[in-house]
DNA sequence: TTGATATCATTTGCATACGAATGAGTTTCC
DNA sequence: GGAAACTCATTCGTATGCAAATGATATCAA
């Protein structure tokens, strides 16, 4: 059979290095592309706010007046990387801070009305950039996608 | 009905804000954390290397010498970010660079013999860091995931 | 009550990541 | 042959992302 003889060859070709370990097929590497594109198609959808901002601002819509650590916790961002991006959000108006009254260690974060109009607004884009960001897949591989994903995260 | 009673009662309760954009649902956020749950498996094992950086020499122990650009094509980075990865193996002996006799716009990058090393005595480690960052799924749900995450990176 | 411990926030330092602008060299094509 | 278009690399600016150190405040426990 030819084409085990071309196999062969391709397999004895040349060094004798052994490549079974491919980059292109490793976890990490693809979730490290597939988040590349995501936040690709995020910014062709809102150019004017970063995903982090972006979840910074939907997350205090659900949950209300928090503070800068809480709402980092909620949105998967240790505490030096909330502070920037609340400083980001604060500087464009979008979002508020105050002192908590009782825990002087707390910074209490809200959004301003800019801010809440802001979030209602870009929402149903959201809502376009998951489902581009889906697009290659049927609805029941998005199903079980989203399912295994949400296990590794 | 009290199911359907309960359900109304959730519906109409409190605040009338209708929260059916759920930030913790939407592929985007997951995805960005899988990757940091990934990168953060990844230093556990490799701490003097990150991610892109042993991207980097993985792809040249594949494909040999190539030139900066076009190694940041195969690993998916841009200029800008190839460049800052490479400076940083060349500082520390892991790649070397030279130019290119034909073309004199490309810079040649390739392995040293110690950047050779490494990358061999690595590549254990990183299939721990791949079983570990899979290690909710089943053989069956790995096989699947994977499938699905390269039709979106 | 006070001393150890824990939590909240800030700062610094380093490493991606990418858009945009720039400069140098190469290819295309008329 | 030469101008236009393209490619490679660098630089700048901005934005995550995280470890580690620090300071202020709170909580716990002896």
């Amino acid at each position: 059979m030819s084409g085990e003889d071309n196999l062969l060859k391709l397999v004895e070709a040349e060094e004798p290095e052994d490549h079974d370990y491919l980059l292109q097929e490793q976890v990490g590497f693809i979730l490290r592309k597939a988040h590349q594109r995501h936040v690709s198609i995020f910014a062709a959808h809102i150019g004017d706010l970063t995903p982090p901002q972006f979840a910074a601002l939907a997350k205090l819509r659900d949950v209300g007046e928090t503070s800068q650590n809480q709402l980092g916790t909620l949105i998967a961002m240790d505490a030096a990387t909330v502070k920037g991006v609340i400083d980001r959000l604060k500087a464009r108006g979008l979002v508020e801070l105050s002192k908590h009254e009782v825990d002087k260690r707390r910074l209490l974060v809200n959004l301003t009305p800019e801010g809440r109009d802001a979030i209602e607004r870009l929402i149903p884009l959201a809502r376009e950039i998951t489902q581009e960001t889906l697009a290659p897949l049927s609805a029941k591989e998005i199903a079980t996608f989203t399912k295994l994903l949400a296990k590794l995260a």
